[in-house]
DNA sequence: ATAAACAGTGAACCACGATTTACATCTTCA
DNA sequence: TGAAGATGTAAATCGTGGTTCACTGTTTAT
């Protein structure tokens, strides 16, 4: 070989390729999978289309990489907050892991219905399975060990629940309800959000009650 | 006008349509929306694909008359059960709802994928928000009326609950979870969901606790 | 100086389904 | 009988995006 690309150059074509990512990536945040076009992408990154190529064999390769890693930063955000050894019991981190969750979700709720809900193509839609299962998975590790510490029901089955959870969650904050959400509904349903997933995953104590004077 | 179609020709042209819808129905139910296009459609119906634009105006048009009479008829059965009048509370009401709407799912799944998760073109789509609604609304509906009588958390805001309760259920009927159950399988996940609904509703009474006794 | 490797361009090219079109057939009714 | 309406067929047409191709300009190592 006469011919063997500079450190520069190298450099240049991994940012050019990063930036292929970025700007795919705010792509989907602002208008969805359905505005990611192969031609949108590379013009947004300011190449042809088919420069592309030289960067990324497909489309599809392109669009799960994006995926997975957005959905990989939204997944360490959650089990980050259910780590958070701050607080001492682990309901309390369930409660604070859900509304993390649901923030970001309110927040880049285009970016959360894509990841999630919106129709996509087959590669992204595999993508998107082994991102439920890891939601399910972070949320089902913080379960058992409610359940071990006799701080949530033991007759549940932690993977169930969890699922359960990951979808009750998700309809609430990507659903039609909260379509319309503005600042205070957004919190109303966030805060709602938190109390149900306590419930769905069996949380001991005091447990649901109704207050006996009425207002 | 010189010519007036006779009744025979009128009925067999309804008879054609039905046939039309039933067999979209069932590719739907087998296949998937993937599944549905033009041709398949027409030729399961034992006609070409230009003779189907004589019954429907589009694609789309023949689409959602097969997702809304199917949506309408789960939303039916599910209205149903959670009626079932010979229950005498509300709680047992929604525990029967709730076992009702995942045995179905846990039958005709692919049916129930297509309705609730599977990607879809945009006016499909539309016609999903409306059943998540709708589900919503008859979910809600059974929470209010426990609320209105001591029997769940009244802290609650119906909708708010019923929303999270049909993610729940849906995720864990169409979900990765019971992509591999086989009967008994099934059953636990049926069993589980309905105990989950029962939570994520707040059902007062004795509450979430454990066995005092070790097994 | 020059062959080789490579990023990039812009214009084809292609696959896939939905729709439209041109034409044939049949039926009704003046 | 024959003009008009309706159904149906098969093939052509269209739109949309992804993907490929032929070619250009540039850089490197001999």
């Amino acid at each position: 070989m006469v011919y063997r690309p500079p450190v520069a150059v190298l450099e240049r074509r991994a940012e050019l390729r990063e930036c292929l990512v970025a700007e795919a990536t705010a792509i989907v945040s602002r208008q969805g999978w359905a505005g990611l076009t192969v031609t949108a992408a590379a013009a947004a990154a300011g190449i042809s289309a088919g420069a592309l190529y030289k960067h990324f064999p497909s489309k599809a390769s392109l669009a799960t990489e994006v995926f997975n890693r957005a959905a990989g930063r939204e997944v360490e955000v959650l089990a980050t907050a259910l780590a958070d050894s701050s607080y001492p019991d682990v309901v309390s981190r369930l409660a604070n892991g859900v509304a993390t969750f649901a923030w970001r979700a309110v927040r880049g709720r285009q970016l959360a219905y894509s990841l999630i809900a919106e129709p996509v193509e087959p590669p992204i839609a595999d993508a998107r399975l082994a991102l439920r299962r890891r939601y399910r998975d972070v949320f089902a590790a913080v379960i058992a060990e409610g359940i071990e510490r006799g701080e949530m029901l033991d007759s549940q089955i932690p993977e169930i629940s969890a699922a359960a959870l990951t979808g009750a969650v998700a309809e609430l904050l990507v659903g039609p309800l909260s379509a319309a959400a503005s600042g205070p509904a957004a919190e109303l349903i966030v805060g709602q959000a938190s109390a149900i997933a306590l419930r769905c995953a069996g949380v001991l104590g005091t447990g649901p009650h109704n207050d006996r004077r009425k207002s």
